[in-house]
Parts: structure tokens; C-alpha cells; sequence
DNA sequence: CTGTTAGCGCTTTCAG
DNA sequence: CTGAAAGCGCTAACAG
């Protein structure tokens, strides 16, 4: 039915092994022999079978990407800059040995070595959706796992819970005792796994600030998810500011081993999912509860566009009565009318970093982990309030 | 090392026939044998191998969703609404014998064959992302073809020339013969694989003809990148409201077997990207030709949030000055300032039909092609020129 | 440089 | 209902 190897070995006149070896060219094979193999390959149109393959080489071409939203350019740029970097290796074989240097350099000595590959195996990046779900997130960490994954990328905020993260953990290392390279994108270390994280605290804590030295003091959070590290992170900068400017903030975080979840969240925030229609409800919630307020702080950019319709529909300026801010920086936020203040997080950049690291071509930051820095961008969005001070 | 299935059964003092059995879920096997190995998975942290179990069986758990563009909402809905339909098969066990019916209406039998298992295997989605090349999304394909994909999507427009045409469908035919079902969401038909296409072309036409009646007399037209499919239909759809009012158009697109990319394009017409920066160049390009425009429809809606942001620039307000449309009403299209008038494309709907046809869990529509109504949402961007008429 | 020989771990008839 | 045995298609030592 199917063509195999044996069949392409048969009309080459040679082995199946030596099929093998031209198609992995990983081993020396006669220049004749090898075009003699590729013209079968050719005319019986053969595709290697995988699952063979894997099964015979105990290893797949297979890297997971995890999501926590397909649909959120958040992770899509993350995920597609994760997967620019799948293609066939670039790096000569001299970098097998841990020597790497940076892409965009010069390579040095295209060392083919006695057996340089031709063009290492492309990698087929499959990205999952575990649409914030940490039961789901286990599931395909599973799923991956049987399929022998030869990396696996996590993206995004985890789930805070001391449980989850245990299980979780506990995974990282199955996962990376089978031989699959673990790296986390934008979530904090986990034993075991490579690691880039956000510095979502201090990005929160500086955007807070320029608020405060522009003026504000009675300024609104809306703030994502409960139990989701970013948000908590982000939550942390943001009281952390205001603590600074010794601004009352019931600032649940800044308790030592206080569990922000539980406590009682300070007044003037609120917790919505990562979208549009919770940061426009929150925001009406939150003037609602305080409408003294001169400015709210998002999340990230798709809350607060919400959170700017909230204000546009009650009739409010931005940002001559509120100031508003986002955060994450994404493509759309400088379009936006007014363009947005928010915190600019290189997601491309650190996801084609994750993917090399995941490839094993990047030499890993010292101890497995790298902060990423946060910039502020300060657009039209956030302006002295009318009336300064209190 | 790594355990295996044996060590199941010499676990559970069965044999690895049963294990097998008692994992697949398709055969009977006593109840108390398999709550044996049941625990002899559980105690042993078992994981099955899938490549394995792929070359054993001959068929895999994957399923390929292609995408051109994965940092794009537009893609990200589709995969997510595809995938979201990859879960543990709904149907109960009263469904093995095919009487099951998919969820949401009664659809007849869904031939599952004589066996079908108590619960169908979870699939793992892969989202591939061609970024709109033609090769990449070959070579996906042979990647997909190789791992012996259970089915693989193919999102959004495709490429227009004759060449892939036909590259694709031979490719297509050849995942067919596999036994790999393949459907397109988004695309023109293709022989052998299930077909869901948008309606391009009429919510086009449907649009053009909103700004014609509203007196609308030089509107200029941004398209996506020629020699994509979409881009296309929606030119073709563009101008044929323009040649029903009787506008000289010089409609290449018109023109039987003509085409349409070679033709010199109407004055009024620029091609680009399918993102924000091509849009805001060709507005400015646009009103330089023709500064007497009143109306600029653009390919998609992120195309029109840049030629928003360009018209803003120069200046003019949208839309006393010009008006300005959309397309495919992507989540944030609502919230721009003005609201975007635009053609609403049931992206979420149809990419979740895609995922269940994908998985044999809805009944194909009559000649495996179904046509997905485009609607149009009519919002604040779009108003009546200034000075009616010419 | 190339052929031979064993499996990789699982599924699946075919017999009990 | 369960076990035994025969591969699925490919890779990886080993010998030539």
C-alpha cells in the first residue's frame, strides 16, 4: 500500500540501512550511492514514516508549545517567534560541542566534521491551547510526553497554587528525565527547566510610579485572574509603588507569605479574566466604587482598551479625566486612540530565544535563568490629573 | 529505564496483549483484570510510547491545523475553536455502536464503525504556522504526512497561483490515499478534502454596496497581498458593486480567465500586507492619488485600525471626512474609535465545524462543501459623504 | 563505504 | 475473556 524504505532500498539497489543513513545524513554515504537513493526517494514519492522513526531512534522531531490563549496575540507572537526559530538547523555541527555564539555573527568554519548533517531534521512545532486551564495544561504535558517530545515550551503566566505548581513541577521532571528539554517562557523557574521570566513586578512598580509622580493619587487596578503568577506579580509592582509613595494600599501582597488570593483585595482593585469585557466591567465597577479616581491601571493592553470604552461610554476623556495604562505593549496599543502607556515586554524576542534555548542551540543563561527587562512606553493615554494632588 | 507496557503486565500479572487492550479501551476485558492494571499504570506512572503504539496501529493522534499567520487573532480564533473540539470524544458508550449523535442535534448515525472505543482517543492539535508561504506550507504538509496525521486543517486563504494549486492538491490527494482526512476553512475547495469557504466575494460586494447607497462615489481599496485567494474574492467582490452602479472599475478581476494580479490594478486600488502598517502606507498612498476620496475599504480589519491611524494623521475625521471599512470583525474591531463598519466572518462557528469534520464528528455537507455567510456589521465608521454624489 | 542483524514498544490476529 | 506470536517501518551497532 504504502511506500517504505525497504521498497526505495529495493529500487536503489542498495540496503534499507544505507537508505537510512542518506535520508538522516548523519553518516558517510558514496556520492553516487546517495543520488542513486534520492532519485528512488523521488520517484516513488517516500515519506518517511515517524512514528518509525521515533520508535527506532527513541526521540521525535515533535516541540509542544503550551498556551494559555491561542486567540491572544500575547501568545501568538510568542508562539509564532517560538517556532521561527523550528527550521532546519542553522548551526554547523562545531556547535555540537556547547562552543555556540550568537545567530547574526559569523559562523566560523562551516565544520561538516566526518559527519556533519546535510540539514538537521526540521522540528515540527505543535502549539496547545490550554486555555488557562491547569488540568489541561498536565493533560498535554502527558500527551506530550507519550509522544516523546523532544521539547516542550511553556508559556505565560502558571497557575499559582501551591498544588498545581508541585504537580506541575513534578512533571517538569518526568518530562526531563525522558530527555525532553523543558523551558519556561514568561513564567517563574521551575526545578529542572530553562527559564525566562518577566520582570512583570518591576515593569508594574515603574509604570505605577510615572503615575504617581505625574500626580495621581486615587488610581484604580484592575487586575487579571486571581491565582495566575503574572497577575500577581504585576499586582505586587503596582502596591509596591504605591506603598513607596506611602499611599494607603491595603497591599495584600507585601505581607510575607501572605496569600494575596485569600486576603481581602485592597478597595480600588478588581480581578477580571485577560480580556476586553472585564477590563470595560471593572472599570465601571471601579469608578463606581471611587469615582474620585484619576487613573486606572490595566493588566495588560486588551483590559484596558476595554477599560478606556468603560470611560468613553460614561462620557469620560482620556486622558484629560482618567489617565489610563496597559501593559504587555502589544501591536495594537500604539493604534489606539489615544495611543496607550503601557510596559513593553520583547515577546517576540524571548520567544525566539525560548525556541533556540529549546533546540539546544543557545548556550543557557547562568543557573538556567534569565529576567527579561520590561521598557515603559509612555504614549497619549496618561497625563497629569486636572487637579493634582489629593 | 523507561517503563513500558511489559512491565504493566508483569505488573499486573497479565499479559501485554491485555494491558493493551485495557488501555485502548476496544475490547472487552473483565472488570477486575482491568482495575488491575488499572493500578499497575498508576503505581508505575505509565505513559504510552506513543510513536510506538502509532507504528503498531498505523495511525496517529495528531491532528495538523495550518495557519498563515499565528500572531493574528484571525488565526488564533480558528485554532482555538478547532482545537477546543480535539477533546476526549463527547459521546458516550451507548455510541460504540454507532446510534451516537453529535452534540448539539441529531445528525444520524455516525458510523463509528463496529467497535468504536468507549472514549476516543484525546487528540493532540499541532498548529502549524506557514506564515503565508507557499513552500512552508508544503512542507508542513509532508511533515504532517510523515508523523501519519489522523486529519490536518487548512486555515485561511490560500495561495493563488496554478502552480501550488496544484502542488496542493496533489499533496492533498496523496494524505487522502494515507487515509488522513484533510478540510479546508477558509479556502476554495479542493478535490478530496471537506470544504468550508467564507463568503468572500458577497459580504465584499454586500459592503461596497452599503458605502455605494450611502453616495459614496471615490473609494479607494486596500487588498491584502495579491495572489491570495482571499485577497481576491474580496477584490472581485469589491468591484463588482462598483460595476453594478456602473463605475468604471477597469476590473481586472471581471474579466473570465483573466488575471488578475498580472493586469495593471485600477488606479484606486492597492495591494499590501494583511497588517496594520500596510494599511496606514496605502491610505496615504490612496488619498495621494485621489485626494477627493470619501471611502476606503480595507482587506481586513487590522488593514483598516492603519488606515484609521494614517487618516488620523493627515488630519481627517472618520467618518465626517472618510469613511472607512473593515473586514472579518475580529474582537477588537467593536472597540476602535470610531466602531468599525465591517463584514462579519463567523470565524469561532466555522473553525469548531472544521475541528469536528476534521475528527469524522459531524456529517459532511452535501458535496464535502459548504459556503459560510459573511454579515454585515454596519457600526459608526461609515457614514454619508460630506457633499453626496460626485 | 555498505550490508546484516537485531530489536524499539505496541497492536493484533489467532488460538485457547 | 486472555495469552502467544508475529510484525508495523525504521535505526543502530557490528561486521565486512
Amino acid at each position: 500500500m504504502t511506500v517504505t524504505l525497504a521498497d526505495v532500498a529495493a529500487r536503489a539497489g542498495v540496503s534499507p540501512a544505507t537508505v537510512s543513513r542518506v535520508l538522516s545524513g548523519n553518516y558517510p554515504v558514496a556520492e553516487a550511492t546517495r543520488a542513486r537513493v534520492l532519485r528512488a526517494v523521488d520517484d516513488l514519492d517516500y515519506v518517511v514514516n515517524g512514528p518509525a522513526s521515533a520508535l527506532a531512534a527513541a526521540n521525535s522531531d515533535l516541540v509542544g508549545i503550551l498556551v494559555n490563549d491561542i486567540a491572544d496575540p500575547f501568545f501568538g507572537i510568542m508562539a509564532g517567534a517560538i517556532q521561527s526559530e523550528m527550521g532546519p538547523a542553522a548551526p554547523p555541527a562545531a556547535d555540537v560541542w556547547g562552543v555556540g555564539q550568537a545567530p547574526g555573527g559569523p559562523q566560523g568554519r562551516a565544520a561538516t566534521g566526518p559527519a556533519g548533517p546535510a540539514t538537521a531534521a526540521e522540528k515540527l512545532a505543535v502549539v496547545c491551547n490550554t486555555n488557562g486551564s491547569p488540568e489541561r495544561e498536565l493533560t498535554y504535558l502527558t500527551l506530550l510526553q507519550r509522544q516523546r517530545a523532544a521539547a516542550v515550551v511553556l508559556t505565560g503566566s502558571a497557575a499559582d497554587g501551591p498544588e498545581h505548581t508541585e504537580r506541575l513541577a513534578a512533571k517538569v521532571a518526568r518530562l526531563v528525565a525522558a530527555g525532553t528539554r523543558v523551558v519556561l517562557c514568561g513564567r517563574p523557574p521551575v526545578a529542572g527547566a530553562l527559564a525566562l521570566t518577566f520582570d512583570n513586578r518591576g515593569g508594574a512598580r515603574r509604570l505605577t510610579e510615572h503615575l504617581l509622580t505625574l500626580g495621581h493619587r486615587r488610581v484604580g487596578y484592575i487586575a487579571g485572574p486571581a491565582e495566575r503568577t503574572t497577575t500577581r506579580h504585576r499586582l505586587e509592582g503596582h502596591l509596591a509603588a504605591l506603598a513607596a509613595h506611602g499611599l494607603p494600599a491595603q497591599a495584600p501582597g507585601t505581607q510575607p507569605g501572605g496569600d494575596p488570593a485569600a486576603a481581602e483585595p485592597p478597595p480600588l482593585v478588581v480581578h477580571g479574566a485577560y480580556d476586553r469585557a472585564s477590563g470595560y466591567d471593572a472599570a465601571c465597577e471601579l469608578l463606581r466604587r471611587e469615582p474620585g479616581i484619576t487613573a486606572l491601571v490595566a493588566a495588560n493592553d486588551t483590559v484596558a482598551l476595554g477599560a478606556c470604552a468603560a470611560l468613553r461610554d460614561m462620557g469620560l476623556s482620556i486622558p484629560r479625566d482618567v489617565s489610563v495604562t496597559g501593559f504587555d505593549d502589544l501591536p495594537f496599543s500604539a493604534d489606539a486612540a489615544p495611543a496607550l502607556s503601557t510596559v513593553r515586554l520583547p515577546l517576540y524576542e524571548a520567544g525566539a530565544r525560548a525556541g533556540r534555548l529549546a533546540l539546544g542551540r543557545e548556550v543557557p543563561p547562568p543557573g538556567g535563568v534569565a529576567m527579561i527587562r520590561a521598557e515603559l512606553m509612555i504614549r497619549d493615554s496618561t497625563a497629569p490629573p486636572l487637579a493634582p494632588g489629593r
